[in-house]
DNA sequence: TGAAATAATAAGGTTAACCATAACTTTTTT
DNA sequence: AAAAAAGTTATGGTTAACCTTATTATTTCA
């Protein structure tokens, strides 16, 4: 159970491919990316990594997380999304702020302050961006939706979760509505990747499909 | 007022000065000891500090704060004090390891949540550990008390606060009983700097002289 | 299939914050 | 005043996590 205690960047690995997938191997581009970082770098990282038998990288396919990689991002993940809750619901703090805030304090919280955290906050099941908190001994419920450039144009759907992590991401979400609850309709989808035209809150709003990508629909 | 960023290391140096001396010059042995670290990194460390104007260094006798380094220290005080609060009386989190947990955290975080924070916890004066927390602009009433080892020999005090950091320290403290508040007479001091020996609770109880600079009464 | 794109590796560098050992200076104590 | 203790400086070394540039290997796609 206690970890042998990861390093501040290689929690940030695990995290980061724990969110980029839940089952697939993760391109160590994509991980340099949301990390960044370089794919040298990255990739330097990946291999200590796997050292510590946290992750399989299977070069050119991926990386992997193991169980004992998954574990350990549950974990760092579980603090995270504990912190979210506590910022913005006692806090009050601006929603679109609170995933790199409490980055920053999830590396620094010890088990013991974990546990007592979640039971102050009576044991939420999501985070204000709507992702489910894995439970102490990381095991969570997925969440069953599709992202939302594949909802059907017509469709109307309801949020489930943001993905997005950038602070800038989220404001420009938060800005046009678009938050865990909200009722969307999709109108149109522009041709050649172009974005989609919503419906939300009666407005209309424009959405690039990359953004579309962090949002989780049903 | 927005500070440049300081590391945790730097952070680390500046809070032990501020509380190992409200206004003389702290020894750079002394405060390597503190920190844990050798007499020989605390002096590069130290010399760090003087090139970003945060200390002023007299050789073979001490390093002082500048104005600029006491507010990045009040700051720094103010967070660990203020989780420490948090930890104690919102999370039940045990008093002697209060300081430890609120050390990692203090380090993470940012202007914003310190301030939501201490809206949060209703602006308290005082830390579980007795002393005062610094407001926002670094300013905070100084304790008025004497250390125990300084007290008269048949004399009754009050501890106004525990200054001990190491959390096997406050923890024994804590056994003994000699926590904020408490009363305490002192029964008799033993020669040759040997040990005090108290009244606590109705209840006799010895403690060496390296402890009993720790305690704060009055 | 062959070229372009993507991924991996190799080699050498940087930075912050430590460390040890040794030499030297100043202060304190005897 | 001399010896001991405390503090300082010099030198060289370590580690983690980055970086750049260049080369090589694999995949993908036209």
């Amino acid at each position: 159970m206690s970890l042998p205690e990861l390093s501040e960047s290689t929690e940030m690995y695990l995290k980061a491919m724990a969110e980029l997938s839940n089952r697939d191997a993760v391109g160590v581009a994509r991980l340099a990316e949301r990390l960044d970082v370089t794919p040298v770098s990255a990739n330097e990282m990946v291999h200590k990594l796997v050292e510590q038998g946290l992750v399989t990288h299977t070069p050119y396919k991926g990386v992997t997380l193991t169980q004992k990689g998954r574990e350990a991002a549950s974990n760092v993940i579980r603090r995270q999304r504990l912190w979210e809750v506590f910022l913005y619901k006692h806090l009050n703090i601006e929603w679109a702020k609170i995933y790199e805030l409490a980055c920053s304090l999830e590396h620094a919280t010890a088990p013991e302050v974990t546990e007592a955290l979640a039971e102050y906050l009576e044991h939420p099941q999501t985070c204000p961006r709507g992702n489910p908190i894995p439970d102490e001994s990381g095991t969570f419920i997925p969440l069953d939706g599709i992202m939302l450039r594949e909802a059907e144009v017509g469709s109307t759907v309801t949020v489930l979760a943001i993905n997005a992590t950038a602070t800038d991401v989220l404001k420009y979400l938060q800005d046009k509505n678009i938050l865990p609850g909200q009722t969307i309709k999709v109108l149109e989808a522009a041709p050649l990747d172009g974005p989609l035209t919503l419906s939300v809150n009666g407005k209309e709003a424009a959405l690039g499909l990359s953004m579309a990508e962090f949002v989780i629909v049903k």
